[in-house]
DNA sequence: CTTTATGCCAAGCGCTTGCTTCGTATAAAT
DNA sequence: ATTTATACGAAGCAAGCGCTTGGCATAAAG
């Protein structure tokens, strides 16, 4: 792609200021398309591998106009793992009532996990899942407290499950062998081929906890 | 770090061409370390981010050296694997003799995978989970081919416990959801720390295998 | 109508990148 | 002693990178 052309002319967008009409509420629309933009150009081809350039081209941008919604480069890929983790705590909280038994419960929370790995236009979580070596320090420590609260949902329910014998190893290193294969996942699974995300989470609940069918 | 100036006088080596006594054979000596250096810079910081200059400045070369060697950066990143690869599919045939129960030989193959993944000095394996999205077109299709190498080991112990009632998710589904489990360690584990690769074996047993202890 | 803030274009700057070219010191072969 | 292959050093090039600056068009506010 020439990088001095103007960008693939994806509808001529008005220039200057837009209208703030009541009625709309489309505020930081552009910035949400530039969010949502890197994060597939994020998970395609990784974070350096991805130009400033290609991420405005992707929005009908030039190329400095980014800048003008994200002071720098890291700013952007940390909003798409902000904006990640909080579709994720919403998924899950909706995945959470009502309250059933462990079993029960931590079957949705594995379904919820997958569909927020794989919902459409959803990149958000895969990047933050293999591209947070790219942030720097203080933006490390952000995206880990988010976890720290996505994953503490997780503790009392396995920590049922082996109260009853069903989780077999110890819960701690349970959930970080789990949150792997769930994680992983992402580099094979393929919604078009032949698991759907219903036996997905079917052969993660049987191979993980023992004993009867929930 | 400048850029212009020698790099790191890790003691003069000899310029010129080495000798090639019958007593040494060190063949290949300074490529093997090229890759060995790559592949801790690599896993440390990613296959973009590093430079091959930053390579050729470990192990006391200048910019341009390296290239004498690896025609290009990507061809240096696929040796990394290949080496990777040669060591991990050499340990694990250890891993296989004697032959013993399924369980037995699956616990084997486990602190085998977990030894190729954290032995000191050997970055490769890491290095190709994590930075495959590198490499053009026929390169994946090589590594793909030694990952099928290495994971055709794996089924009939899988099938086999399968047919136990000791693992109760598809032989197939559970090959990609447990090495889901096990390649993601890279992420978290640190060897300074809690858990030894004893306990994390012992844990991922007792996660995934259903029933008697082994 | 004037003013002001917004959202972007246009152009380019300084730097780093992978890689090339050429020369040269050394060891092995003849 | 001469030749030849090897393993670099030295220098630099073209391309691409993140980011900055300045200006202009538009819409809202007065």
């Amino acid at each position: 792609m020439s990088a001095v052309l103007a960008p693939a002319p994806t509808l001529k967008r008005p220039r200057g200021r837009p209208r703030k009409t009541p009625g709309e509420r489309d505020d930081g629309n552009r910035r949400q398309q530039l969010i949502k933009a890197a994060a597939r150009l994020f998970r395609r081809k990784g974070f350096d591998a991805t130009s400033t350039r290609d991420i405005a081209a992707a929005v009908g941008m030039h190329s400095g106009s980014p800048f003008y919604h994200f002071k720098s480069k890291g700013a952007l890929l940390y909003a798409v793992m902000e904006e990640g983790m909080r579709l994720a705590l919403a998924r899950q909280a909706d995945a959470l009532l009502p309250a059933s038994a462990p079993a029960t419960m931590l079957r949705r929370l594995i379904r919820s996990h997958f569909d927020t790995l794989f919902a459409p236009g959803h990149d958000f979580i895969a990047v933050m899942l293999y591209e947070w070596r790219s942030l720097n320090a203080r933006q490390r420590l952000g995206v880990a407290q988010l976890q720290r609260d996505y994953e503490a949902t997780w503790m009392p329910l396995l920590r049922a499950l082996a109260a009853d014998g069903r989780l077999r190893a110890d819960p701690h290193l349970a959930r970080l062998l789990i949150f792997g294969a769930l994680n992983w996942s992402v580099q094979w699974f393929d919604k078009n081929k032949r698991a759907s995300l219903d036996e997905l989470t079917d052969a993660a609940m049987a191979l993980f906890i023992h004993g009867g069918s929930a």
